[in-house]
DNA sequence: GACCTAATACTCGATTTCGAGTAATCGAGA
DNA sequence: TCTCGATTACTCGAAATCGAGTATTAGGTC
């Protein structure tokens, strides 16, 4: 069985806004949505109603009851249990206190660099750069508006975390950027090399790394004896 | 229809990996792990399998045959087809050079970290720095021994961003680790103050905030004009 | 040569996920 | 008063996901 019967993130933000009072499930996502908690957690509204049912499920919460204005659909309202209440506080208790392994795409991506041409490697790097700067301009604008009109900063601390997030992998980038354009970052020589053998004579890249002192001289002898290494 | 025809990431790496050279799934996840890639890129070999099927599918990849040895399951050896390449292509172009929104588990944390009392929450938050410090140093010393084995940088810049992404993590939490203790952080006083009176006469967070001047006094009067915002 | 462990190589199906679709109602303007 | 787009509220099924399980064999040990 998963660590959690109900794993989804989105399952926390919905014992979360219980916590508070109950709700019925579109109210739910309207309150997340108007707390701005959609931004710091994963909200597919597709996906909202398959997870009260799985928390409705394993007792995490309970139906209070079924109204229904007018013609519109019937509401179920749901209140949290104790043991949802138990699980939320479980939850909040992990993710506070417990790293876990994140996989951010660009390490991916930086994962098969080599697979790219330097030059659109550099060019790629850029345009990310020019998404992520903007980012952080509006975030830092909005912390600026929120700091002027004394909006207690407890209340957007994940906010200011991921602006810190986002200047890291700027900063790193462009210090990388920096690196390849210069050819100082190690490697970068070989890396321009091998693209150009490939794109001037047909040798794929695959077909150097069979035999690196050939292609790039003595320097690389030590390529074969390192298997068990990211190669 | 998504974004992608097979969209895990895991896709990505067999779509890499066999841009090298065909291979059956199995070796793939060996090369996968010999190679680290595994430490950037989630690899669920429960996963491979049905992702392998669905790269076949949609023409990405095609069975080049099935051999078999001694008396071990048949093996079927794939190999990336012009579609796959292009697909592989386009999927690394994507990676490097368009920032998605990523949702870090201690964002969502962090969003619900008032429903903590303030010493529980420096407490777990110290509990994350010690597993995050101790793995930037493993981190650190690994870099240190490729850099003295002379390994090119380019082939680990992906570990080089994501120690970035974990001395970023740090930085900020023990920042805010300081704030709240010293009761520095905009909001602290009262998170404080709304667990005491909870915990001593029973008033719910819930409660409180219905009434926000009563319990805080007149500074939180503005507390009820903020709808849209976070809180 | 019998035994055991680690590695090899997959299979299966119960859950989970999500996006696109549906349908009713409200309210602003023409 | 009629219409049209926005909002409210939810449904459905196709596809993805994953972890636990299985079976075989190589190789080392006693």
């Amino acid at each position: 069985m998963a660590r959690r019967k109900v794993g989804n993130p989105l399952a926390f933000a919905v014992l979360g806004c219980l916590g508070e009072r109950p709700m019925h499930p579109y109210e739910i996502s309207t309150m997340l949505k108007a707390r701005g908690k959609d931004q710091s957690i994963k909200v597919n509204y597709g996906s909202l109603y398959s997870i009260v049912s799985a928390l409705e499920k394993h007792g995490f919460i309970e139906a209070l009851e079924t109204v229904r204005e007018g013609n519109r659909p019937e509401r179920t309202v749901y209140q949290i249990t104790a043991a949802g209440e138990a699980e939320f506080s479980d939850w909040l208790t992990e993710l506070v206190g417990t790293p876990s392994r994140e996989f951010h795409p660009l390490e991916a991506g930086l994962a098969y660099l080599p697979a790219l041409p330097p030059d659109r490697a550099v060019e790629l790097l850029e345009q990310r750069l020019a998404t992520v700067d903007a980012e952080i301009k509006e975030m830092t604008a909005l912390h600026d508006d929120m700091t002027a009109r004394e909006f207690p900063r407890i209340f957007w601390i994940e906010s200011e975390f991921r602006l810190a997030l986002l200047e890291a992998e700027s900063a790193y980038v462009h210090q990388l950027v920096e690196e390849i354009r210069t050819d100082s970052l190690g490697g970068a020589v070989y890396w321009r090399q091998a693209w150009k053998l490939f794109l001037e004579k047909g040798i794929t890249p695959a077909e150097q790394l069979k035999d690196p002192v050939k292609y790039f001289g003595q320097e690389f002898a030590w390529m074969k004896a390192i298997p068990p290494e990211a190669q």
